[in-house]
DNA sequence: GCCGAGTTGTAATGTATATTACAAACGTCG
DNA sequence: CGACGTTTGTAATATACATTACAACTCGGC
């Protein structure tokens, strides 16, 4: 009961997920449930695939239909409702938490399970290869995540890049990248068309791409090895990037992970330089 | 939000439902709501009636067709989970909730009502005055936040510029400051002594400082007009800067409601207009 | 640079679904 | 008791649906 949820299944089954199942996948939980109880069809179309593609992700889930997918979906609507009604009415009337409070924490409780579901061990270890060089980029307002993601990054590794938003220092820097190299994009909505053609062109360079965007997912994520959704529907009137942040220092926290003594190290030998000193890409002897 | 649920729609159209409408009907409530999610023909069978009297039951609460009454059943159920994924965690410990994410959400929590709570009004009214000239910038890493900021409050305003990072621009920038300026400055932990002395400088010659920071305070603190302050303490290995943009949001969220229709002309104008376009300053003739 | 495994979309197919039209059944008032 | 308005189920129909088979494609390895 407690664990036969779909989430669950999900969790268990994503390392045999192909692309465009895990496409399916996520917009299963980012709409979670709402998605899989309309038709297979929207669920498709939503998920930006094809309806066979659904059929074979509900498949290697362990349903052997469509329907029987939905059938299941349905039981854990009913139980999670038959819940509520005994949990919700003492819990739910307080005056003291507002609607922004409430829309930014759920927003960004998604956007942490979807993250933490989702592929991050490949991709940490993809950014934590110390061969590979790491460029950082993402679009005019996203850029700003590139920024913070190199920033700390670079606390951890070295050949970590932040690619400038100049259009001609990019297509230079872009004749440079080759199979060894990591793009980390971020690009959230409203799409950048310069981001989307800096990941096709770095794909078709054999880079290896991960990009940050949101549900809606950039065009970029065509040319993506890894995608990491957040959800940026908090405040309603503009997007909201908070959410993008915690996914980021998800991954950033899995890395150190990965990198674990090594980074250490050189995370210590920073302690107590001024932040400014790191402009000068001061790099201890022993990294 | 409250009322627009179906199952007030029965109770209000009750007086004009057959015998067999009143079946269907009781049979929505009683397997609320899930009986409603699967198909026509089901639902028939459960409240033992017929196809047509369930068309004829939903036509007369309201809804033109079959599916467009699951459609609205299907909103009523994700708004339900949403309201539902926020209230659980605090009560029941549930295991497929990590410490991330309940870290992050009460990160996310408790800056938003800090932020609310405090000088919001004021604060957001300096920003918002026409006369003034708007300067973010920010230390090393939250330089990045003053990004965000900049080209979100240059949707709703003039005279809003992002201050480089570089010492001598900001040193040649700062004597040009008057108290016509307002300062937003970023700053968390580790602070950047170059934008503490860039705050002390800028309230000497009479600017209004706004400081963003984390609750230990920067030093800038002590130029400050206000502080909006944001907890970063979410993953405890690395400070977090998630709520700090939430903390920025919010005060944007004000200042639009302040600046009010003015914003919205000039927020429409660039509407559909690719992002890159706000590199070359676009400016719409009635702003 | 070619070739096989694996993955994805397109098109075709049979099934089930919602809907309409109509006829039977029910209740009600003359 | 019989005729009319209302209500309900049956049967027919067109639509949309899930599914299957197949072809195009991508990716790795020799």
């Amino acid at each position: 009961m407690i664990e036969s949820n779909i989430a669950n299944r999900i969790r268990e089954h994503w390392p045999e997920l192909t692309k465009s199942d895990r496409m399916v996948a996520r917009r299963l939980l980012s709409e979670y449930p709402v998605a899989g109880l309309k038709t297979l069809a929207d669920l498709a179309a939503r998920a930006g695939v094809s309806a066979p593609s659904v059929i074979r992700c509900v498949k290697k889930l362990g349903f052997v239909s469509y329907p029987e997918f939905q059938s299941a979906l349905h039981d854990e609507v009913q139980a999670s409702f038959e819940h509520m009604a005994n949990d919700y009415p003492e819990a739910a009337n307080r005056e003291d938490i507002t609607d922004v409070e409430v829309a930014y924490a759920q927003s960004v409780r998604k956007t942490v399970r979807l993250t933490q579901d989702g592929e991050l061990n490949q991709l940490a270890t993809l950014i934590a290869r110390s061969r590979a060089s790491v460029l950082c980029l993402g679009g005019r307002v996203s850029q700003a995540l590139a920024m913070i993601f190199q920033a700390h990054l670079l606390r951890q590794r070295r050949n970590v890049e932040l690619v400038s938003t100049n259009p001609v220092e990019r297509a230079e820097r872009l004749m440079d990248v080759g199979k060894n190299d990591v793009i980390v994009l971020f690009d959230y909505g409203p799409y950048d068309p310069q981001a989307v053609s800096f990941a096709k062109l770095a794909s078709e360079a054999k880079a290896s791409v991960i990009l940050f965007t949101d549900f809606e997912q950039s065009p970029a994520a065509e040319y993506a090895q890894h995608v990491v959704c957040a959800d940026n529907q908090a405040t309603g009137t503009a997007p909201s990037l908070a959410a993008a942040v915690c996914s980021a220092e998800i991954v950033l926290h899995e890395v150190r992970n990965k990198i674990g003594s090594r980074a250490q190290t050189r995370h210590r030998s920073l302690a107590g330089v001024p932040d400014v000193a790191l402009d000068l890409k001061l790099r201890p002897k022993n990294a």
